[in-house]
DNA sequence: TAACTAAGAAATTCTTAGCCC
DNA sequence: GGGCTAAGAATTTCTTAGTTA
């Protein structure tokens, strides 16, 4: 059940995006689509946030028809929900860390900007 | 969170009844109300179907008063002038550069959540 | 009686490494 | 690259027995 609503949520990302963005194993996530494991209730919480849907569909409580407004939505993004959630993560950080890395940011400009003179 | 939750609904009825619908030790619902270890999805299910409630709202993610909405939006007016340049450029920016600042803002993550804990 | 906790047993999950397509 | 799985390590949960109020 869960394991089919996620893979159909996933779309077009790959399996190791969404690990990536909820900081665990590629394969541990594969273990959730396959429901050899299911998701602890923080990371089911993560998953519904990425998906923007309920836990309630994730878990199969409510039925498909919520489903396509969360389609719909996605489809319209501008920005892609990787790089978005990672937003939503980096304002909620500590100023330490996103000076950090804003630092780390302007060495990769630099760099890209070496390589290509 | 989750704990609270439960504490309320239960109401009048004892630990021993719900552990008793559930099928678990009256210890095991104990430790849920306590949040020393998490219900599993079935068991979640089942919860919500005994209080007649969405796991959205065991799991904290509806609310009282909704908190979560609120402080969503409140930060996102806040976002000083500096992150929010650099979020303009780093959308602009090459998938290839994009996904190696993710990678450092993992290795940051996982480096403060270290020293916190 | 009702709820909580310690401690170890038991069960599950998670990771790595390797596999297939 | 992208996804799947075996196997053991690591972690968490669950139960029993005992404590508290």
């Amino acid at each position: 059940m869960i394991g089919d609503r996620l893979k159909k949520l996933r779309d077009k990302h790959t399996q190791e995006d969404i690990a990536q963005y909820l900081g665990i194993s590629r394969s541990r996530y594969s273990h959730y689509e396959n429901e050899r494991s299911e998701p602890d209730n923080k990371t089911l919480n993560k998953l519904a946030d990425f998906f923007d849907v309920s836990t309630d569909y994730l878990l199969g409580r409510e039925g498909e028809c919520d489903t396509k407004k969360n389609k719909t939505k996605h489809q319209t993004e501008l920005i892609p929900p990787l790089l978005d959630s990672f937003f939503q993560e980096l304002k909620e950080a500590p100023k330490e860390q996103q000076e950090l890395l804003i630092k780390f940011w302007d060495i990769i400009k630099s760099e890209y900007s070496i390589k290509n003179n």
